[in-house]
DNA sequence: CATGAATGAGAGTTCATTCAT
DNA sequence: AATGAATGAACTCTCATTCAT
C-alpha cells in the first residue's frame, strides 16, 4: 500500500515516490541544505526539472515526505488524547510511539539533525505542537517539574535512541525494547509521584 | 566615541572575538549552511575579506569555537577518568557536566541542531569519541543494555534540555536542576543495578 | 530577425559551439587565467551560469577544444608511424604537419604562449607525449645530439614560426612554405649522415 | 654594483635580492597570474606588505627583473650592432648569446612560458623589439624569406631548447653545445646565399 | 624595515527555479 | 511526463593593494 504498487492512476508512475525515497534518504545522510536538487535528480537519472513536474519546490519535497510520514502519529496523538491518563494508557502510548518511530525512523534522524533547518521549513512548529500535545497526554497536570522532565526525558530518548545507539552492538529490536523500558519507566515515576 | 561609526578602521585586537561570537550566535540560530560570510560580515560591519585575514576558511571559524569551548568539557573528562567508579564519583561528573553544559550552551545548541553538518566538519567525531569517553565513566561495566540506555539517556537529555525546555515556564537555573536531578537518578540507578 | 536583440533565449543548439570560439579568441590573446567567465558571458550575451551548463568547469572548455582540435594530429601522428622511416615520409610528415598547425592556428598560438597554465591543465602532458611521438618519427635512431636537435628544432620552428611571422611583411601561405623548406632542410641533414 | 653584494648600505638588505629570487623562480615554476604575492611572502617569510615596502607593485617585481637581467643581453646587442657584418661575427654572436642564456636560463623559461602575459607588462615589446635587433644583425639585408626564416628559426631553437631538452638525457653544457652548432648551421647557409 | 589589519574587486562555482518544447 | 537551455542570486574564497603603527 506504501509503495504503490496497487492501484489508482500509476501505469509506472511511481517516479514522485522515488523522489521522496531518494530525498529522504540523501537529506537524512548530509542534511537538506547540503542535499541539492542536482544530486537528487542525478541519482534517480532524470533532470531537475522532472522533479519540478511533481513537486513545487525543494521544500516541497520534504513537506510531502512529512505529510505521508505523519500520519501514523497523528493518529496515535488523537487516540491517546481520548483515552483516560492512566497509567497503562501512557505505556500503551510509549509502545505504540516506539514502534511508529522505527517505522519512520529516517525521517525522524532527518528531523533530529536538521532541527535549524525545520524551524525555516514551517515543519518546526507543527511538530513541536504535536509533542506538546504527546508530552500532555503522559505528564500529569500540576506536577513538578523534576516529573515534567522525566516525560520529556522519556520521548527524547526514544528520538535519539534511534540513531545513537546505531554504532553500539546488538540486533535493533532488542535495542528498541530497552529504549522503551527505560521510557516507561521514567514515565511510571512521574505518574506515581 | 561611543562605538565608532564614522573612522575606518579603528577597534583593535578584539575581531577576532568578535567574528566568533557573531558566527555562534548566527549559525547557532540558522544552521551552518544557511549562514553565509556576507551575513557575518555586514553584521560586523567589516568585508568578507577581513574574515579571512583572521580564519582561513569558513569551517575554520566553527573549528575555533569548539577548540575555544571544548577546552573545559576536555578538562571535566580527564578528571572523571582519574577518580574511582563509585556513585559519588558519578554525581559529580553530572554536576559539573550541567555546569559546563550551561556554560557552553550556545555552541551546544548549535551542535545539537546541526549534526549533519558535524559530520562534515571532522568535529562531530571528535566530540562523539568525547561522549564515548563520558559515557565511559558513568556506565559499569558489564551492565545489562537497559542500564546503558539509561545512563546514555541521562547525557542526553542534558544536551537537550537546554533549550527545549526554553520554551517552558520557569527561571533556567531551576529547569537545570531539575533536569541534573532527573540525569542523577538515571545514573543512580543503573549503577545500584 | 537579424541576430534577435529582442527575444529571450533562441539561438538553439548553437551555444556550446560558440562558447568555445570566443574562449578558444580571448584566451588565446590573453592567456588562461586573465580570461575570466564573466568575459566570455558578457561577449555571448548569455549569463556565466549558462556556461557552467555546457561545461563542468572553466578548464573542461580548454580540454574541451583540445579534444576537438587534436583529432587531426592524432590521425597525423598514428599515420606516420605506421611508415617506413624514409626521408621521403619525413618530407611528407612536415608537409601534413605543417597544414594541421595552419588548420589549429589560434590553438597553438593559445598553446605556446601559455606553457605554464598548460602544465596543469593536464593537458600539458599529453601534448608532450604526442611531440615525443612526433619527434622519434622523425630522428633516427642512435642518432648523436647535434641531429636529434636539428629534428626537434624544426617542430620547435614550426610551431613558433606561425603567430612570430604574424608582423613580418608577406602572404601567410608564402610564410609557411618558407618554414616548412627550413624544416625539411633541417631534417634533411639530420637524415643523411 | 648590479646585485647589492658591493657596498653601499646594506648591514643585511638582501631581502630585495631574495624577493626577485624567490618571484622569479615561483613565477618561472607557475607563470605570472598563478604565482601570488602571498606565495612568495610566504616562501620569504615575511608579510605581503614587506613586498610593497621594495616594490611598488607585483609588476614591478617583474620588471626589476628584467632590468637586472637584460642588461648582458643589452651590452650583447649594443656590441653586435658595431662589428662589421661578418660570418665571424655572426658566429661569434650567437656563441656569446647562447651563454647569456644559459646565465639567465630561469628569465628566459620564464619569457618563453608567459607570453601572454608579457604582452601586458609592457616588457614584451621591449623584449621583442630586442629579438628584432639581434635579428638584424644576423641576418643579411634584401634576403630571401627562407633565410630569414633560417635564422629566425636560430634564434627561437636556442631559447627553446633550454629547458625544452631538460627532459632529455645528457650533460646540460653538451646540449648547449649542440644547439648552438644547429643554430651556427643555420646562419651559416643564411649568410652563404 | 616591516607588520597587522583591512579593503574592494573579482574570481570560479553552485543553486533553486523557469519555461518553451 | 519529462527535457534542454538558461537565469539570477548567492556562495566561498583569493588577490593586489593600502596605511597606520
Amino acid at each position: 500500500m506504501i509503495t504503490g504498487t496497487s492501484k489508482p492512476h500509476q501505469r509506472r508512475g511511481n517516479t514522485r515516490q522515488r523522489i521522496q525515497d531518494v530525498a529522504l534518504e540523501l537529506i537524512a545522510e548530509q542534511g537538506y541544505e547540503k542535499t541539492s536538487l542536482r544530486e537528487i535528480a542525478e541519482r534517480l537519472d532524470v533532470t531537475k526539472a522532472a522533479l519540478y513536474y511533481h513537486f513545487k519546490t525543494k521544500e516541497d519535497i520534504v513537506v510531502s515526505l512529512f505529510d505521508d510520514l505523519m500520519t501514523p502519529i497523528d493518529a496515535l496523538i488523537a487516540w491517546a488524547k481520548e483515552q483516560p491518563p492512566t497509567l497503562e494508557t501512557k505505556r500503551e502510548i510509549l509502545t505504540r510511539y516506539s514502534l511508529a518511530l522505527a517505522d519512520a525512523a529516517p525521517l525522524f534522524r532527518f528531523m533530529q539533525e536538521n532541527q535549524a533547518q525545520m524551524r525555516e521549513l514551517s515543519i518546526g512548529e507543527n511538530f513541536k505542537d504535536r509533542m506538546k500535545d504527546l508530552l500532555g497526554t503522559l505528564v500529569p497536570e500540576d506536577v513538578e517539574l523534576t516529573d515534567r522532565v522525566r516525560c520529556f526525558s522519556a520521548l527524547f530518548s526514544m528520538h535519539a535512541g534511534m540513531f545513537v545507539l546505531k554504532d553500539v552492538e546488538g540486533d535493533p529490536e532488542e535495542k528498541r525494547l530497552a529504549i522503551l523500558e527505560v521510557a516507561t519507566d521514567l514515565v511510571t515515576q512521574a505518574h506515581k509521584h
